[in-house]
DNA sequence: CACCCCATTGATATCGTTGTCAAAGAACAT
DNA sequence: ATGTTCTTTGACAACGATATCAATGGGGTG
């Protein structure tokens, strides 16, 4: 059968407990000791039996994904971040999905982590803009991780990307290329990066001296289809601007298509731009000019930091800002 | 802290034992009894600890499930539909990305089932295609369920669909619209679903008095770029095809931005269809003739079957070919 | 009525770890 | 030399379920 840590014990000639002590890496284990019982566990192929370590630590070595229906790309990329993170740490991923709208929310994901006993959660958007969610969690003293948050409180832990800096050097670069009418799409209005997407948008226009026309504004809520209907009301106006910014690809893609519909080609009679870089971005033609933000990189910051806190490692690994790449494609013409 | 079978046993006056044969209906107890215990699992509101049903049980209550670099939107479906699968089963979901092209593959994947003590793996493409990796899962006796096959063993679980009628319908379909010159674009050669959708192809265009035109039939490999490379390379021959059925969306779009690109319009000057009915399908412009499988409930019942084996409930669940659904879009049009 | 059989039930061992607590010994101060 | 403290170690209980196997008792049979 299988290799235990009795079995160890019993190879380096000492007690399980110290067997224990030293692959849980604990302090007060005389150097000689510790090297005798990894030579061991190395020579045995030792690996601790997780059911049993959840049983008597009460720790699960689980963290769970907690989302609601985000892009399908974007969750990809980010469990593929949870994972690498993972990888050699112990700690497996159990991805959760959730209605944010839904008023049993909170006592479905307090329900779900006691059941399973899952160590921390990884909150993405639109949950981890939800401060009353964030509070309830705190309450039940549940450890969690976001990504991309609304207010990036020193305490918790957290990945951020600078949406604002990058709307507005996005926007930048379509006044560079001479564009004065530039229409722009909101996102879902739950997530706290629409809101800085849309003020980099708007202050960037604002500090190139160009006035803001709110008929070339619209709410979308990031699906293809807002950016659809968005596009269409857009272009049933008197004067049409020559780009519009969409704050992200797909709905970029779905005034693509208005317009195409409407017989307008893009970039020659309308520029675009998006965010996100998502697979459509460059699946489309034009290519869209759009931002890229390391999504992976930034998932496997979440669960690292959230994974060093619970071995103690805090110090060591902290929340984090990242920095995101500006793409500047087809769709985008000088004027 | 949490109810324990203990305290359920103390609360109905029973054995421990009793208890555990109740949840995990077993045979040979007294209707009067389970009903008391039950009741009282109620009133307590007892879950049974998973890690210490693994320790003593040396299950693991997960399952795993198995890819290699999908299709995003494919993977997100495929693990919302194992995800709803596994709700109130008690099972968990695990994901594990793998390299189909290592050499290590087989040792690695046996490794991370015996570690985890995984109950048993979902595979899906290409790794499902291969029979010498399925063979060794054999070996180590280690249970998986199939999406997608290449050869249907009856002794093994899995679940298919209709690639090649799918994909002979959709030929035929083109035909309806007048087209005799045909372009098709091959998947990946390793997946054994390329090899159904093309041969529906031929045989749908032979029994159609068309001939075969190999000018006009690429071999791509499921990703955006093969479609784009295919569609240059057919745009350069001779004559042109007037519809091109690429084995997914993806290539298809791929191909449409070569033609767009080429100054060619879809669908006046060039009919396309594509395969998956994945996001991008609708999202470009023209729309995306193509088919849709049920890939969320082919994957649920992946799941399905899998646990049922585990379940002893095998004779109520059983392996299963899904019907895809033909989705004619604006970029086939009438000849 | 004695006998056996089978369905039902429970006492207790067990899975493989970590937690508790105490013991042993080293190091240092008095 | 003695006491005190700190480091290192181990014996054994505990976590919360399932497995084993024996005990109990009702029903059928001869």
């Amino acid at each position: 059968m299988a290799v235990t840590i009795k079995d160890v014990s019993k190879d380096a000639v000492v007690s399980i407990k110290t067997v224990s002590r030293v692959i849980n890496n604990e302090a007060n284990v005389a150097e000689a000791t510790k090297k005798k019982v990894l030579a061991s566990v190395k020579k045995l192929g030792f690996k601790p039996n997780k059911s049993a370590q959840s049983l008597r630590s009460k720790k699960s070595y689980m963290l769970a994904l907690l989302y609601d229906n985000p892009n399908k790309s974007y969750l990809a990329d980010v469990q593929s971040g949870i994972f690498n993170a993972c990888k050699n740490t112990g700690y497996n991923l159990v991805i959760q999905e959730c209605d944010y709208k839904s008023n049993k929310l909170k006592t479905d994901i307090i329900k779900f982590v006691e059941d399973f006993k899952i160590d921390g959660l990884i909150v993405t958007p639109p949950l981890s803009d939800m401060e009353d969610f964030l509070k309830e969690l705190e309450d039940h003293q549940i450890d969690y991780s976001i990504i991309a948050p609304s207010t990036m409180n020193p305490e918790s832990l957290y990945v951020s990307s600078n949406d604002y800096e990058a709307a507005y050097a996005l926007t930048s670069e379509i006044i560079k290329h001479g564009h004065k009418d530039i229409g722009f799409i909101k996102g879902h209005p739950k997530h706290s990066a629409s809101h800085m997407r849309f003020n980099g948008y708007l202050d960037a226009i604002k500090n190139h001296g160009i006035k803001r026309n709110d008929q070339w504004i619209k709410q979308g809520n990031f699906s293809f289809k807002s950016g659809f209907d968005a596009g269409v009301e857009i272009f049933h106006s008197e004067k049409i601007p020559t780009a519009i910014f969409a704050s992200n690809d797909s709905m970029a893609a779905g005034i693509m298509k208005s317009a195409q519909m409407k017989g307008m080609k893009v970039p020659h009679d309308l520029s675009l731009a998006g965010f996100d870089d998502s697979p459509i971005a460059h699946q489309i033609w034009p290519a869209l000019t759009t931002v890229k933000q390391p999504v992976e990189k930034m998932a496997a910051h979440a669960a690292k930091i959230l994974i060093a806190r619970f071995d103690g490692l805090a110090e060591k690994t902290k929340s984090k800002e990242f920095k995101s790449e500006l793409i500047v494609r087809e769709s985008l013409k000088f004027l």
